[in-house]
DNA sequence: CCCGGAAACTTGTCAATGACTAGATATGGC
DNA sequence: GCCATATCTAGTCATTGACAAGTTTCCGGG
């Protein structure tokens, strides 16, 4: 399978987006270039807009496949912490996606299997804000809600832009998030531990 | 002043600096196409070549005076919590610097005046910490750290993406942020109220 | 078997851009 | 008044995204 070239690729469509997530995670959305990925790909440089139409088409697909990963990986953790855990890895296990979803500037947002996708993660992430002990919440569920998720996606996000190398060091980033989490909700039981 | 056209701008870096800014905060910096500001500014496509070298120079000027308005703005607060809703103001009172200032790859690392002015901010940003009542800081001022910056930015770049829409609402952000800040870190007295 | 339509891919082209070079013009110190 | 220099112009090149038109392969119906 590997090295044969017949007119037809086989599966363009993966192999693009796949070259287009190395790129973006190395060098950010920015430094991708469709003729580029066509070069990976041994293609003709026009090949890759018959799947993804044109530049704008191929990061809304990545930003879709990043949330329906990311609903995944929501929907597995038990609690709220843990989902902030998975959060926090997601972002930095699957840098490319993390990067594009939250960039809405990049995506055609009318894309139904973006809308579908981001829609399943949403639910996921707000699922699980009811299961917060009464002391911190204080009697505002949103309002836990926005600091839950301010307080994941911003340690995601200064992560991402190497802004917390050194306060982070080399510690596991999520178990920095749950010690994080400890300290910002003041923890009376909660589910496990 | 307005019209006049010598061959000599007067003040062409401004100019571009700040229709630069006009463009990142209308489409982000993706949008920003030295030939554009050139036109926009009345001179020729090569003329802010000279005042900033390229592309990356030019958002690196643009980071750079970010990082000293924003050091500027964080001095002024004080107390912690004043120092998260001035976080939050900046960003959306100069939301192309902020955007710039968290985009690294957008930059010239080595650069002298970014680098002066983000220490500035740096430390503007750390002052603070110390100041967090016991409880709230579980004996770790670093980690402490971390959360608040994590939850200001964090805020902050969701409400910048269109995250937060309807949660916020028509309510002014940065009492939202103190209220999230008073959720979050159990105020037992701190200074005012 | 083959035939026709559709999907996948190629080739060619155009306008826009960033970067570079060389040259023209104004400015300010002396 | 004069010259070094900062400022700006004009011209060029390679790269890119987008589009149009043509070619090759695939696949299902007859």
């Amino acid at each position: 399978m590997t090295g044969e070239r017949t007119y037809h690729h086989g599966d363009l469509r993966r192999a693009v987006l796949t070259a287009a997530l190395d790129v973006i995670a190395a060098d950010g959305p920015d430094a991708l270039s469709l003729r580029d990925l066509a070069r990976r790909a041994g293609v003709s440089h026009a090949a890759p807009a018959h799947h993804f139409k044109d530049r704008t088409g191929l990061l809304t697909a990545v930003a879709a496949e990043g949330y329906a990963l990311f609903a995944d990986a929501l929907a597995e953790a038990p609690d709220l912490r843990e989902r902030g855990v998975a959060y926090v890895r997601f972002a930095l296990g699957h840098p490319a996606h993390f990067q594009v979803m939250f960039r809405p500037e990049l995506h055609r947002a009318d894309d139904p299997a973006l809308l579908t996708a981001r829609a399943r993660a949403t639910t996921a992430l707000r699922a699980g804000v009811s299961g917060l002990p009464d002391a911190s919440r204080g009697g505002d569920d949103r309002l836990a809600g926005i600091a839950a998720w301010s307080l994941a996606h911003g340690f995601a996000t200064l992560l991402l832009s190497g802004n917390l190398d050194e306060p982070v060091g080399g510690r596991d980033p999520g178990e920095v998030f749950r010690a994080l989490a400890g300290l910002v909700f003041t923890q009376e039981d909660d589910s496990d531990g």
